[in-house]
DNA sequence: CCCTAGATGCAT
DNA sequence: TGCATCTAGGGG
């Protein structure tokens, strides 16, 4: 990953889009006050951003640029961009790419396959275990993680099994998983304009899993 | 500044 | 369907 150099732009696009499909049955595993939950990946979403210039991802929080908030969508993949969305729920990306190009992977749905109890305290509204992390806020709840104390939090162990914690909380990310019987690819979740439609089918998922989240299109998406 | 819209979840 | 409530960006 590191070795990584893009020949063409289109390269650049293709980062994210690699990526996503790859987290598809990976395992996001958290000890967030010394609590552990671990979460099977069964939806994700690609993001990207070229910064000036170049062409840009109208849905991704990096279509602008650089700033304080999308920050580390820029920096080393493996970590973890934290944001907050309206105010309320904490939405966890893998950052996806070579460091200086922003690229990330929002985590919309999982399977809580340990800690369940755990993830229960923490989401009280969820009645059945495949609500526990079905959805981006609802994941990051379970998993602990919260903006903005855990955003750039590392999730690649190295050479380490279990990293030293910041801002209490150590999470780690196990690419190596069962294969997954079939993925299915769409439209993005509730982002707004040409992205909202098929020209960015940057969504994939678990086909006929039961933890992936309900499509909602977005904000001047085509109606039918 | 003020307004709007946003990679949402949940009660009504 | 509306609200919770924080942020970035665009327009006056």
């Amino acid at each position: 990953m590191t070795d990584y150099r893009p020949a063409a732009r289109e390269d650049l696009l293709d980062v994210a889009l690699v990526v996503a499909p790859r987290l598809l049955g990976a395992r996001l595993t958290t000890l967030v006050d010394g609590q552990r939950v671990c979460v099977r990946i069964t939806e994700v979403e690609a993001y990207h951003g070229l910064g000036t210039g170049g062409v840009s991802d109208p849905g991704s929080h990096a279509r602008m640029g650089q700033t304080p908030r999308n920050a580390t969508m820029w920096g080393e993949p493996g970590h973890l961009y934290v944001y907050l969305s309206h105010g309320i729920h904490s939405c966890v990306n893998v950052v996806a790419g070579p460091a200086g190009v922003a690229g990330g992977l929002l985590l919309r749905g999982g399977e809580v396959i340990e800690g369940a109890d755990v993830a229960g305290v923490r989401r009280p509204a969820a009645r059945l275990p495949r609500d526990l992390a079905r959805g981006p806020g609802r994941l990051g709840q379970a998993l602990g993680l919260r903006h903005p104390i855990h955003d750039g939090i590392d999730a690649i162990a190295g050479a380490a099994p279990w990293p030293p914690e910041r801002a209490g909380a150590v999470a780690r990310l196990d690419l190596a998983r069962e294969p997954v019987r079939d993925v299915s690819r769409g439209p993005r979740v509730g982002v707004a304009g040409v992205a909202g439609t098929s020209a960015f089918p940057w969504r994939f998922w678990i086909t006929g899993d039961p933890t992936v989240s309900v499509f909602r299109p977005g904000r001047g998406a085509v109606e039918s």
